[in-house]
DNA sequence: CGCTTTATTGAGAGATATCAATACTTGTGG
DNA sequence: CCACAAGTATTGATATCTCTCAATAAAGCG
């Protein structure tokens, strides 16, 4: 795992081509920019760079440089301590942006480390503020991304606290899939990025409970799992999991406003 | 629990006395202002109010109206499900911001709740987009707190997947008393604001297996509770508990920096 | 003073962790 | 091409921790 600094990083084409065609655009810093705007950013704010399987994007402990989006490939951030414990923390897909751990302190809270090889965008967090300065637009954008990073944490939180191991894996699953579907790949069939090591640890876990809990959703035909290749069978019996009285449809239902909280413990209020 | 638009609030002194002399005000929004600039806030932009305990100060699900700064008192944070589920998401003390978890998504995404009667100023997020055109101190100063907001988010996940019940009490009063001590209350001996049943929540535990554990750390020498009155007696065993082989000391020692993560699992590494 | 709520303690049940053995995968070198 | 080694995943048996259920005690409140 090398850091950033120690790759072979090469701009490719001058940016103007860059950015405006690029289909993460519109969840990247730069998504509320007109394309006149977009054409008129600085060729040498935004820094593109390929990183193999297992390479380091930044480490954390180490001074906020740069803001990242993600645009191909697969990356996940841990918690990493000295003693070697690590907790994994999210994983990102494509469209993402990485670094917004750092604002906070200015300091970055994870290590992120590609779990696929990848395609990773890079601006300097003082040049993105040259050009909040310059575009109204960019005003407060790093305000929502960080609002949504912190929203999708707490679900994080509410499911360790509140699921079982096996609702654990069902929940993430529908909710990886939608985030695959999201960034272009099939939302049945598709190619998990992590590891079950990885995965259990993000599940708050272990690897045995894991295994076991795939065994069960394979058995009541939800799912079929050969390694990391993941298809659906049916989700039905995903969602009878997660939701066993069926509240989750009469009430997502209303307005597509789904929310991201499995409704279950239809037995007992605490 | 009377939705704040329903109490008698009313604004006290005019705005400039009020601000320039909070005792928070550092923490506060208008904290990178100078005193001339405070004095210059339009005087409606701040309402300033009272809440008894168990009020609601806003519910999860309403549109983002006010950020929220908490001067007296004492708040809890749950997400709420239409189930009757509550999770525990967060306790809040004098000079901590409200309303941040709104910012990704344009709603409110818990309910906030006193614990104890408390004051708050509120702003509507329109007007303080407003200041923040006039004031270029202000331009990303929601980025800040949101960014701590997610960090501490992230250490408490952390918590919840890697410690076991006793820890996370220990983890929590040494943590919680920091909090009080910053808040300008005793950090050795001070009342708890909180139920025993909103601990356990909070903790990912049930009532009884948290009262046990405080036994345990009663019977250990660490502390004295009695109701919700805390007092500690001696930290070292709680420390231990966190880090038995005593690395806290080691690596948190420099520069001050202390890590927000309890180091133990001397034993294996997954 | 009784009633309701909150907290503590005990005994047994249940879920996940731990330890251990086996199978499968991938890569290497003869 | 096969044999072997190293890493990864699955499955089984037992241990451990927390939950659950139940009883009791203490505190707050009308």
């Amino acid at each position: 795992m090398t850091p950033i600094s120690n790759t072979n990083s090469k701009s490719l084409e001058p940016l103007k081509a860059v950015c405006v065609n690029c289909a993460t655009r519109t969840q990247c810093l730069n998504g509320k920019l007109t394309v006149e705007e977009v054409n008129r950013i600085p060729a040498n704010f935004i820094r593109r760079f390929t990183l193999k399987e297992g390479q380091v994007l930044y480490k954390m402990g180490s001074p906020l440089t740069h803001i990242y989006n993600l645009r191909f490939g697969a990356v996940k951030s841990e918690i990493s301590l000295s003693n070697g414990i690590q907790q994994k923390t999210r994983f990102s897909l494509p469209g993402e942006l990485l670094g917004l751990d750092a604002i906070g302190n200015g300091k970055y809270q994870v290590n992120t480390v590609t779990i696929k090889s990848s395609e990773v965008c890079a601006i300097t967090y003082d040049n993105f503020k040259k050009m909040s300065d310059e575009f109204p637009a960019l005003k407060n954008s790093l305000e929502n991304p960080l609002g949504v990073l912190l929203n999708s944490t707490n679900v994080h939180l509410f499911d360790l606290i509140n699921l079982n191991a096996k609702e654990k894996l069902a929940d993430f699953l529908i909710d990886f899939a939608n985030q695959m579907s999201k960034a272009g790949f099939d939302r049945d069939n598709f190619r998990l990025p992590m590891s079950r090591s990885d995965l259990a640890n993000y599940l708050g876990i272990k690897i045995e409970t894991l295994s076991r809990s795939i065994t069960q959703l394979e058995k009541i035909g939800a799912i079929r799992i050969n390694h990391r290749h993941l298809e659906f069978v049916s989700r039905k019996p995903l969602f009878e999991i997660l939701d066993p009285t069926e509240l989750r449809e009469k009430h997502a239902s209303k307005k597509g406003d789904v929310s991201p909280y499995p409704l279950k413990f239809e037995k007992r209020k605490p």
